[in-house]
DNA sequence: CCTATCATGTAATCCGTTACATGATTAT
DNA sequence: ATAATCATGTAACGGATTACATGATAGG
């Protein structure tokens, strides 16, 4: 019991919970509507993960009488002073892009026959429509939205930035890089045979 | 056994071993000098994974026949083919931007006593950091490449970006929004009571 | 020769993903 | 009424993360 540290997405559910109890569902819909919009967290683990806190005494569970019954969560006060001490801890963590296109680029150099002008297109294309997606959504919340507003701006950054980063690529590909280099490993590998 | 689909990981191992076979430590070395810069491969992965994909066809095991018998995988066809395949099919994916740093940011609403400012310095430092470790390495690398220089500078607008967008939150930190506004998810929620 | 670090794994557990399932609501 | 979609979960499995462990090699 003791060990299980919490993960991002426990502190995801401390998170929205501390505002207002919440079902797994409305953590679902909130989250895809805002931190889903750059970290994606799947529906089950929002099902899961609220019962795992409960357990650690950080939420408390309610149930609806009828109709559905739906679990409504509420943070306790040891929920309330975790994120705290959490969201009061600067970090200095890097963070981790996870990202398909980007690891197919990098690995353009196995082909000889590629098509890099295809693929940065197509991520250009995906990050622009997102790119006026959070326009939209810019120019449509309030002025005062606190924090969520300067989340969505590094969203704007980083849209920007990727769809232009991409365009370059399409506009001018780099070729492959061909390698052959295996001297150099090979004098320290032992001799070396089948199975 | 059918339905094991090929993870980013795979594609990985297949990238690394499509330019010349390689020992799992060899492929921890390798990723965590590059692609490893924005998504890091935790290698025990890389000890795991190669096995799986041997299983699967797309590598070949080798053995040294002495002192600490390393196994050495390279790719089949099969293999390549599947990379290759992988390689060439663009993607629309948006990238997953899993940042702790962000995450804080956007539930500061949470707090009253926040100090974003210590955030906001705290994540442009590492950002700068990590900044003028791609610009070193930018001068270095010799400028035909191929494509692990083109990820480069991915990286680098990236972190120029963000250490930008810190920096501006430090200077003229957002204020919290204070959420109040039960209504009208209540109505929708049937009567409540205990366990 | 001793120590530190490099290199090479294994084990246990938990998280994440996918798939399945089904009861309410809403739209036509 | 029926179909479609919303809402609310559970199950199973495999991948990911963290710890542990230990044998080589190099540096002092």
């Amino acid at each position: 019991m003791s060990r299980s540290t919490l993960t991002p997405i426990s502190y995801l559910v401390l998170g929205w919970t501390s505002f207002e109890p919440a079902t797994s569902y409305e953590l679902k819909r909130l989250s895809a509507d805002s931190v889903g919009y750059f970290w994606e967290f799947p529906h089950s683990q929002l099902y899961a993960e609220p019962a795992r806190l409960t357990k650690l005494g950080l939420l408390e569970e309610k149930r609806e009488l009828t109709g559905r019954r739906r679990r409504i969560y509420s943070i306790t006060e040891e929920g309330r002073q975790a994120l705290g001490d959490w969201l009061r801890e600067p970090t200095s963590e890097e963070p981790q892009i996870r990202d398909i296109g980007l690891l197919k680029l990098f690995f353009q150099d196995a082909l000889e026959d590629g098509n890099v002008v295809a693929l940065a297109q197509a991520q250009e294309q995906a990050h622009r429509k997102k790119l006026s997606f959070y326009e939209e959504l810019d120019s449509t919340i309030p002025h005062e939205a606190g924090f969520g507003r300067a989340t969505l701006q590094a969203g704007l950054i980083f849209e920007r930035a990727f769809a232009e980063f991409w365009s370059e690529i399409a506009a001018h590909p780099p070729t492959a890089f061909i390698r052959s280099d295996r001297r150099a490993r090979d004098k320290t590998r032992k001799r070396v045979a089948h199975e």
